[in-house]
DNA sequence: GCCAACGTTGGC
DNA sequence: GCCAACGTTGGC
């Protein structure tokens, strides 16, 4: 199992919102990295989920419910012939005891070379087993 | 195929 | 509200 972390603006589409509908179709991206990303996520992964703006922390873990699919809204194919615009549908998992701050990731060197530090625009990531498992401690989970 | 101009995102 | 980073677009 692999693990991800996906980011949302909360005013958008916000963790409590996957909580309260139990399931949703994560779509809108757009970001070349962040699709190759978002296409090499696997049904049953697990989804780390940010919130940017005011918020900037991890707020929970969700699950991949689905393999990523083509955008209904926008079809179109990559030169491998995968879906150019993948969507991947997400389940809630456990929401983070204590959220995890930017400012707390950004501190810590072990995440030095991690995309949400390194590249602030990127909108999806792999996340290392390594670093995944002190999100989970700092989570409290 | 290059690059300047422009638009968008997200942290501060 | 500003600015840095980065993607996209269009002229050449």
């Amino acid at each position: 199992m692999a693990m991800f972390l996906l980011k949302t603006e909360p005013s958008e589409y916000s963790y409590s919102d996957l909580v309260r509908e139990k399931r949703c179709v994560w779509s809108g991206v757009s970001n070349p990295g962040a699709l190759i990303a978002l296409r090499a996520i696997r049904k049953g992964d697990e989804i780390f989920v940010y919130h940017t703006g005011n918020e900037r922390a991890i707020v929970g873990l969700a699950k991949a419910a689905s393999n990523p699919y083509e955008d209904p809204g926008r079809p179109g194919t990559t030169d491998e012939g995968k879906p150019k615009f993948a969507v991947v549908d997400l389940s809630p998992g456990k929401p983070a005891k204590s959220p995890v701050t930017l400012a707390k990731i950004k501190d810590d060197t072990r995440f030095a070379t991690f995309g949400l530090v390194k590249q602030s625009r990127l909108s999806a990531m792999p996340v290392p087993e390594a670093l995944a498992k002190v999100l989970r401690e700092w989570m409290g989970l």
